[in-house]
DNA sequence: TCACGGAATATTTTT
DNA sequence: TATTCCGTGA
């Protein structure tokens, strides 16, 4: 191969298969790698990242987009491990931090503020409750839709590249007669964006992307400052994202692309799996390399998840094979009931301690975050430490947004949708002087003299928020002294309105902690918006989370690309996996099918799912008591089934 | 204009 | 089941 010993400090022929090497070193031109489940596809990354660097490539012209920042800190850990430390000033991150970087850099070339705020899902969903509330009266009809049902619309046109109408037409058609309404909404909503300098999730992208298709010469030099490119999890990128990295690529193709079909599990969010079958035609010339040895999984375990893949309807056949043989087949529980499918989980989790296998290499894995409720409350009886990931987040919860709106306001007066959060956690307060008290803030461009200038009569709570922005606006103080000072303006509020407040103020407690690794009040609020920690939120209530070694629960999208020793997948009974609301949709069967491949596919040596008969769908009417589909009528001798009643 | 209570409604997954 | 939205009374 074209590695040469005498050059190169690693031992690449050695460390990796043919396949995988060959991925390391065709460095030049397009080059898709197709990874099967668990074929070593961050191994390769890492080893090709090392490989560049080793060759004399700068670090900072390296690229790599992953997933979440997560991934691409642990890869460039793993590749300063193999080499040295200049594997750590490779650029990694996610499209949306990249995204974030690169505009706030050209952003006056656009007309955006450099110092635009980013809105998360939940303060676009509250702007457009604002803005739906506005338009009335014709959004008041009770069929309209909610500012839930509207974001998903809004965002959907924007990830498929579709028009609101197609959206509409395709997925709500119930809403067909309030089309004209819900563009209006979408374009007031789009200007009010704009308006106060903020771009949401889904803008990043957008605005990236204008910004490289309009301007020729920053598209170049972006280009050409990044000479190789790589994307992890390509086949859950949306077509937005792949015209970015065609414009990127205009100077260098040096672009390499990973992932696999089999695995695409974000459609819903617009990520289309086509783009892994239309790379080569997007990038002439594209050597396709296949990884298809799998180090993860037992045999039992390969056999089964073949037959489970073999199901799809649209599949690009792999040819996975292990040399792990040995192990148990892969059993199916039937359950009397979710608290027995808990109390069978909790049985053989003992059985596994017993047998030394620690907890965190074991994962119980679920289609929705609420799926896991009746058995985290077993566990918690049980006194056995758990960390629970996805679902609902920390950031997320309602209080820790009431204390960042405060320091939002701060940083950005002009921030409506934080003035109101803050204006209506005081009581007497509602939507009209909230909006009152805005409008003056607007005008005097000062919070403070704003406050102070609105014709409200003197309400008790007013006083004390107007007392808390002239502390913070007078006083120079560090974030966190920024976050203890709101905290308690806040928590006698939180009291007031929450009866469990004693565990959300130790979430306060623990958002400070946080805030000490931050000097920026910008970059403290962007990385809180654009990647939070994924830890779910009622999680940090448990008291065992100082615990190093917890068994891990976990939403199947949140367990992409992780590996346990054992795991059980709760729920896989028909009509919650998949889900009664899918039934009918033929893609999103698809989906849920490569979904529970996914969940599958994460077990190194033991693999259970589980069931509870006889369950009561209560919008359909329907008694749900048949294993998933997608497991059903397989031989015995490749999923075992076994009773638990008690 | 706000707070509260009752009724309707939609149910996942996440950057 | 929880949230969200609207109408009512203060």
């Amino acid at each position: 191969m074209q590695t040469d010993n005498k050059k190169f400090r690693i031992r690449y022929e050695t460390a990796l298969n043919d396949a995988q090497l060959e991925a390391v070193t065709q460095t030049t031109g397009p080059l898709l790698v197709i990874a099967g489940a668990g074929s070593g596809k961050t191994r390769t990354l890492t080893y090709r990242a090392a490989y560049l660097v080793e060759k004399g490539v700068s670090p900072a012209a390296i690229l790599l987009l992953t997933f979440t920042r997560k991934a691409s800190q642990e890869m460039l850990r793993r590749a300063t491990q193999l080499l040295d430390d200049r594997c750590e000033k490779i650029s990694g991150g996610t499209f949306h931090s990249f995204a974030n970087a690169t505009l706030r850099k050209y952003a006056s070339h656009i007309g955006l503020d450099p110092a635009f705020g980013i809105l998360d899902r939940i303060d676009s969903e509250n702007l457009i409750g604002i803005l739906r509330k506005e338009m009335q009266p014709e959004t008041k009809h009770r069929s309209f839709p909610r500012k839930r049902t509207l974001a998903d619309i809004f965002s959907r046109a924007v990830n498929k590249g579709l028009a609101t109408e197609e959206i509409i037409n395709i997925d709500y058609p119930h809403f067909a007669a309030y089309l004209e309404v819900i563009n209006q909404l979408h374009h007031s909503f789009e200007a009010r964006k704009r308006e106060h300098h903020f771009l949401d999730y889904d803008d990043l992208l957008v605005f990236l992307h204008r910004l490289l298709s309009a301007y020729p010469e920053i598209r170049d030099r972006i280009s050409s400052r990044y000479q190789y490119i790589m994307v992890d999890e390509y086949q859950d990128t949306n077509k937005i994202q792949a015209e970015i990295l065609y414009l990127l690529t205009n100077v260098n193709k040096n672009i390499m692309v990973v992932g696999d079909d089999a695995q695409s599990i974000y459609a819903f969010r617009g990520a289309n799996f086509r783009n892994i079958i239309d790379f080569p035609k997007m990038f002439p010339g594209t050597r396709i390399v296949a990884l298809e040895e799998n180090y993860r999984s037992i045999q039992a375990i390969l056999t089964l998840t073949n037959v489970i893949i073999s199901r799809a309807k649209e599949k690009y056949t792999k040819n996975l094979f292990t040399r792990k043989s040995g192990g148990t087949t892969p059993v199916m529980v039937n359950a009397e009931d979710e608290y027995s499918q808990s109390r069978f989980v909790i049985d053989q989790i003992k059985n596994l301690q017993r047998k030394g296998v620690a907890l965190n290499e074991i994962a119980v894995l679920f289609r929705a975050s609420f799926h896991s409720f009746d058995l985290e409350i077993e566990l918690s009886r049980e006194g056995i430490a758990f960390l629970k990931m996805g679902g609902f987040k920390f950031v997320e919860s309602a209080h820790i947004k009431d204390v960042l709106a405060h320091m939002r306001v701060i940083a950005n007066v002009y921030d409506r949708i934080s003035w109101y959060r803050i204006l209506l956690l005081i009581e007497k307060i509602g939507p009209k002087s909230a909006q009152k008290i805005f409008e003056s803030i607007i005008k005097e461009k000062s919070g403070y003299t704003g406050l102070l200038s609105a014709k409200i009569e003197r309400i008790k709570g007013l006083d004390r928020l107007i007392k808390l922005i002239s502390t913070l606006d007078t006083h120079p103080m560090t974030i966190s002294e920024m976050g203890k000072t709101i905290i308690d303006y806040y928590l006698p509020i939180l009291k007031e309105s929450y009866d469990d407040h004693p565990r959300r103020a130790r979430d306060l407690e623990h958002l400070t902690e946080i805030m000490d690794r931050y000097k920026s009040l910008g970059q403290f609020l962007t990385d809180m918006a654009l990647e939070p920690p994924n830890i779910s939120f009622e999680n940090s209530l448990y008291d065992g989370a100082s615990e190093p070694d917890r068994l891990i629960l976990s939403t199947i999208h949140s367990a992409k690309g992780l590996e346990w020793h054992t795991v059980f997948v709760i729920w896989a009974l028909d009509g919650r996996f998949p889900s009664v609301h899918t039934l009918h949709k033929e893609e999103e069967l698809e989906e849920e099918l490569r979904l529970m491949y996914v969940a599958a596919t994460r077990a190194k040596e033991k693999l259970f799912f589980t069931y509870p008969g006889d369950v009561y769908d209560r919008s359909t009417g329907l008694i749900l008591n048949r294993p998933s589909r997608y497991l059903d009528g397989i031989a015995d001798d490749i999923l075992e089934k076994q009773f638990e009643y008690r």
